[in-house]
RNA sequence: GCGCCCGUAGCUCAACCGGAUAGAGCACCGGCCUUCUAAGCCGGCGGUUGCAGGUUCGAUUCCUGCCGGGCGCGCCA
């Protein structure tokens, strides 16, 4: 319908003469959007009036002009103009009555479009460090970023989404020094745990595992562990250089390839548990790339050699820099430490030329809102290597507060006592979660309120929602009891009849859907669909309480059924694409 | 100090990359169940869009400066 305006008016562009409208402005663009107001009619365009402040004429005698040239069409009831220059347009009810048809035929696949043309788009999120469980900060970029990877499929992208596993690197060195420190414990040694070390009770599990299929094997004394090791934080010391001390001792003590396996064993404890997680929460990954992967093919020091080929890296104090103020960076960033080891953003720029190779057109990351800061710098390598910086997008997501009952829920990282997604899906459920994560804009802070996801009451979005597709099925289970047939070919044929005002209003909310999911996938937007999908069972709650679907006269029975089904199947399909189930009973 | 995000009704938030009279939910007040699920519906109350300027036919939206909140500014990961 938006596509078709466009094109009329596209043409009553063209029969306008050149001293109303100059050559130079004849490809401006042109802009339809939906009036908020129905005494405005159902679209609008601004063109007279940003026309008449190019060529310095009266906007309306602009419209004036267009109004004529416009070819006349079956869907239009009335173009008029208004305001300061405003084109308004007038559908006729009847083709919005139609669109009831195309929901009902296309099921499932109403409000998919072929707008992405199959670009290649690459999604990569969470990519949570693999040294604990995931919390509720980490399930909100799980909803948001698959709900943009649905909305980007539904509209005909070619979607890959993936993880992004830091399996390198010092941090994975402690998680394995801990891991031993714990399982130390197991075999009955006594020692103060370092503050730097990762203290949450399912390392603790897995020095358990550890300890029953290895028995005491890589058993050593506390004593010999922590002796001549520099002192820890609470004497005065440093962690930092206590639990680094202790990494090399425990490689001298047990060698490195047993360190390697102790490792390996916590990795994989954790990540399988992030997989079940995520997987748990309707959130699955197309694959799961390794950072390791990444070094160990080299990738990483190519990326520094090109970028050292391009006259982009210098030596200073030891280390290799990379000028990124070239590209407007604030300062330059270390690719390779003096002590040799390359930095994880050498590692992040070799991911991105990674991803480019295997073929993608358009990569999305999306970040905590606390990782803005490696925006510019990751653009500025990709910029100094010769990619194209509009494939590079981040998408920031803010922080999550937990309030329990009004009060608000503290959330600390390495004590072990913050709160995961898993505790939270388990106390409100799946349903509430994603639909919760996605409610508020992305780029706001989001309170998540944990007694109001939990309330089976019309405080509750979710269940609002949801109850508008259990009515309909319930709806389907009463005509059945009654021994009624719902014949969608009358109802089709009947679909004047509906012409309540609450049955006018459901419909053109429905035949928005299309474009909402279009809309929502540009602009990364999955709450604008959260506030269709309201509206959207507001309109239809007021017509079920204002009509019956079930009544003797057949033709406006099945008429209004057809609505009443199709109404069914958009919530679905929007429901679908949040991640949230869509109950026939509740 | 510099950078990014935010500031809209009592509370939580929308407002379609400048549009028409700034909208929802909750809370509060008042109505609606012998009819398909009242987890619902209808009505009412509620605003100087943080403040001050600027740009223009038009600003919650863009620009400048303040005020307030959050997050970043390592040869950490």
């Amino acid at each position: 319908m938006k596509t078709l305006i466009e094109k009329l008016l596209r043409q009553a562009l063209a029969t306008l003469p050149d001293d109303l409208l100059p050559a130079s402005l004849r490809g401006s663009g042109v802009e339809i959007e939906r009036t908020r107001d129905a005494q405005h009619g159902d679209f609008a365009s601004n063109i007279a009036m940003q026309l008449g402040k190019a060529t310095r004429q009266n906007p309306r005698k602009l419209a004036q002009a267009l109004l004529a040239g416009l070819p006349p069409h079956e869907a239009i009831a009335k173009v008029e103009i208004a305001g300061a220059g405003f084109i308004n347009f007038f559908v006729k009810e009847g083709a919005y009555r139609a669109e009831i048809g195309r929901v009902l035929e296309e099921g499932a696949g109403y409000g998919k479009s072929q707008f992405g043309q199959r670009h290649s788009v690459l999604v990569e999120f969470v990519s949570a460090n693999p040294t604990g469980p995931l919390h509720v900060g980490h399930g909100r970029h799980a909803a948001f970023g698959a709900t943009v990877a649905n909305l980007l499929e539904a509209v005909g992208y070619e979607v890959a989404r993936e993880y992004y596993i830091n399996d390198a690197g010092r941090q994975m060195e402690i998680l394995a020094v801990s891991t031993w420190l714990r399982y130390l414990e197991q075999c009955g040694e006594r020692f103060a745990f370092p503050a730097n070390g990762y203290r949450g009770e399912y390392i603790v599990a897995i020095a358990e595992e550890l300890h029953r299929t290895l028995g005491t094997s890589l058993r050593r004394g506390a004593a010999e562990v922590f002796d001549t090791v520099p002192p820890d934080e609470p004497e005065g010391g440093d962690k930092d250089v206590h639990i680094d001390a202790l990494i090399v001792r425990a490689r001298q003590l047990i060698g490195d390839t047993a360190f390697r396996r102790v490792l390996d064993l916590a990795l994989d404890g954790i990540l399988s548990d992030i997989r079940a997680d995520l997987a748990e929460f309707g959130v699955t990954f197309d694959s799961w790339y390794s950072e390791r992967s990444l070094s160990d093919s080299g990738a990483v020091d190519r990326a520094v050699q090109a970028l050292e080929k391009a006259g982009r890296a210098y030596i200073k104090d030891g280390a290799l820099w990379f000028k990124s103020t070239d590209y407007g960076d604030e300062k330059d960033r270390v690719m390779v430490r003096d002590n040799g080891i390359k930095t994880y953003f050498a590692s992040d720029i070799a991911f991105i030329l990674n991803k480019r190779e295997r073929g993608f057109e358009h990569l999305l990351y999306i970040w905590g809102a606390d990782h803005h800061g490696y925006i510019t710098r990751l653009r500025a390598g990709l910029i100094a290597l010769g990619g194209p910086p509009e494939c590079f997008e981040v998408r920031l997501v803010q922080f999550v507060s937990l309030f329990r009952g009004g009060e608000k829920a503290q959330m600390s990282t390495r004590s072990g006592e913050f709160v995961t997604l898993r505790d939270l899906r388990r106390e409100v459920g799946n349903d509430a979660a994603r639909l919760f994560y996605v409610m508020r804009s992305n780029d706001q802070h989001l309170d998540f309120d944990l007694e109001l996801a939990k309330a089976r009451s019309n405080d509750n979005p979710v269940y609002y929602i949801q109850y508008a597709h259990a009515r309909v099925a319930s709806v389907k289970r009463q005509l059945e009891e009654r021994g009624l047939a719902h014949d969608v070919a009358r109802g089709s044929a009947s679909l004047a009849r509906l012409a309540e005002p609450q049955e006018v209003a459901l419909i053109k909310r429905l035949v928005t859907y299309p474009e909402i999911v279009q809309q929502c996938a540009v602009q990364r937007a999955p709450h604008t669909l959260v506030h269709y999908l309201r509206d959207l069972a507001n309109d239809f709650h007021t017509y079920y309480s204002a009509h019956q679907f079930i009544v003797d006269d057949g033709e406006l029975r099945d008429a209004r059924l057809n609505l009443a089904f199709a109404a069914q199947i958009v919530i679905r399909n929007g429901l679908g694409l949040l991640g949230v189930s869509a109950p026939d009973t509740m």
